[in-house]
DNA sequence: ACAGTTATTGGAATGTGTTCTAATTTCTGG
DNA sequence: CCAGAAATTAGAACACATTCCAATAACTGT
C-alpha cells in the first residue's frame, strides 16, 4: 500500500528523459479509436514513473529474482493489473528500466565526452565507463542485461549502444551524410562484445581489467580506418 | 509412457558423442561417498540420451515453450523428479542440448574443413556454415541460443566456439605453444558478434547475406595478423 | 541372497509470471 | 453536471518450473 521509492543511483548519476505512457488498448477496441498516443494524464506519467523506479530499487538488491511483478506492483502503489497494462510482460518492464540506465549514460556523456584522440580510444572509454556504472549494481546490471538480450521485445539496447559508439568514435563525417553503414555494423559488433564480456564479467569470469585490455583489442581493430574526429 | 523419439535432424546431420550422466547425490549425503563420476550403469546413459532427444524434438517444433519439462519427462519416459536429477533446471537441459549441437558441427567441420587460404575467411566459413545449420530448425536454435546467454550455468558454448575458430583460423602454430591469448580473446569476441547476429536474424531483423556480409567484416578485421596456417 | 545405499516413480505442493473478471474510479466531451 | 469510454483495482484463476515426499525398484559389496 505504501508507495515511497526511496534509493536508485546507477550509471552515470542525473536525471533523465523517459518515453511513452501505459499501453492504452491497442488493437481493435470494442468500440471507439482508443487515444492513438497511449499517454494520457499527467498522473500516467507518474505512475509509468513510478513502476519503473520501483523496479529499478528491487533488481538492484536481489536481481531479477527479486523483481516479482506482484511486489513491483505492490511498491509501485498499482493494481498488478494496472502494471500489466503498462508492461505487457516483466521483460517490457526490464527493457523500460534499461532505457531509463542508457539515458543516464548518454547524458553522462554528453556532459563530459571522453577525451582520447583516437576513435577506437574514445570508444573504449564509453564502454569502460558504462562498465564502471554497471558494476555498481551488480544485481540490477546482471538482471538487466540478461532479460535484454533474450527478450522478443524490441530491444534498442545494441543499437542504441552502436548509435552512441558511432557518434563518439567517428563524429560528424560531413553535414548530411551520416555514418557509413559499415561504420554502423562495426560498432554494433563493438557493442555486442561488451555486453558478452559485461556478462561474463557478471558470471565471475572476468575481471574488469580484463574486459578493458579486451575490449581495446577489440576496437583497436575494429575502428582502425574509422574517420578521425575533427578536433572540436 | 510412450518412449519412442523419432525426429533430431539439425545442425550438421551426424551422431555424436554426449557428456556426463545423471547428476547423483552430490553435495555431502547423509551417509557414504556418492559415487564420484556420477555415471553408473549403461542405462542411466540411455535415460540421459533420451532425456535430450525428446527435449531437442520438442524444442525444435515449438520453442522453449514447447519444451516443457513435464512433457520432456512423459516423452523421454521418466518421471518428472527422475528428468529433474539429471537436470537440475531446465537451462541445464537446454545447455545439454546445445553441447550435442556443437558436437555436431564439430564433427562436421573434421569431416569437410573450411577451405579458404586466409584465416578470416576459414572462420567466416565455420561460422556461416553453424549458421545454416541453426536455421534449418529456427524454433531450435531460438530457444537454444536465448537460453544458453541467459544461464547462470557454466556454459561452454561461446568458449568451444571460440576454440573452433581459433584452430581453423590459425592452426597449430609449433607444436606445443598453444593459440596467444590474445587469439583467443580475439575468437571469443568473434564468436560473440557472431551469436549477437543470430539473434537479430531471430528476431528477424537479419537476412542470411547480411550476417554473412557483418560477420566478413569484422573477421577479417580481427584476424588480419593471425598466423596464417601451414598449407596442410 | 542380504542389508544398505541410491535411483526412480507418481503425485502432491509451492512460487511466480500472466490472464481474467466484475466492480469502481477517473476522464472526456458536451 | 451527465453519459459513455477508458483506466484502475482487488483478487481469483491458470500455467509451468521447481521442490518435496513416501513408496518402490535397482544396484552394490559382501
Amino acid at each position: 500500500m505504501t508507495i515511497e521509492v526511496p534509493e536508485t543511483p546507477r550509471l552515470a548519476g542525473t536525471s533523465a528523459p523517459s518515453t511513452a505512457g501505459p499501453v492504452t488498448s491497442k488493437g481493435a477496441g470494442v468500440h471507439g479509436e482508443p487515444s492513438a498516443t497511449g499517454v494520457r494524464t499527467r498522473s500516467q506519467h507518474q505512475r509509468r514513473k513510478r513502476i519503473i523506479q520501483a523496479a529499478a530499487a528491487l533488481a538492484s538488491r536481489g536481481g531479477v529474482e527479486a523483481m516479482q511483478m506482484r511486489t513491483v506492483a505492490e511498491r509501485a502503489g498499482v493494481a498488478l493489473g494496472t502494471l500489466y497494462r503498462y508492461f505487457p510482460s516483466k521483460m517490457d518492464l526490464v527493457v523500460a528500466v534499461v532505457g531509463e540506465e542508457i539515458d543516464l549514460l548518454e547524458s553522462s556523456i554528453e556532459r563530459r565526452p571522453p577525451g582520447a584522440a583516437d576513435p577506437a580510444g574514445r570508444a573504449v572509454d564509453v564502454l569502460m565507463r558504462a562498465t564502471r556504472g554497471l558494476m555498481r549494481e551488480p544485481e540490477l546490471a546482471d538482471a538487466l542485461i540478461r532479460s535484454l538480450i533474450m527478450t522478443e521485445v524490441e530491444t534498442p539496447f545494441g543499437d542504441r549502444m552502436a548509435g552512441l559508439l558511432v557518434r563518439v568514435a567517428g563524429e560528424r563525417p560531413g553535414e548530411g551524410d551520416g555514418p557509413t553503414e559499415e561504420q554502423v555494423a562495426l560498432a554494433g559488433s563493438l557493442a555486442s562484445v561488451w555486453v558478452h564480456e559485461l556478462l561474463e564479467m557478471l558470471r565471475g569470469r572476468r575481471t574488469y581489467e580484463q574486459i578493458q585490455w579486451r575490449i581495446e583489442i577489440v576496437a583497436t581493430r575494429l575502428f582502425a580506418d574509422f574517420p578521425a574526429a575533427p578536433p572540436s
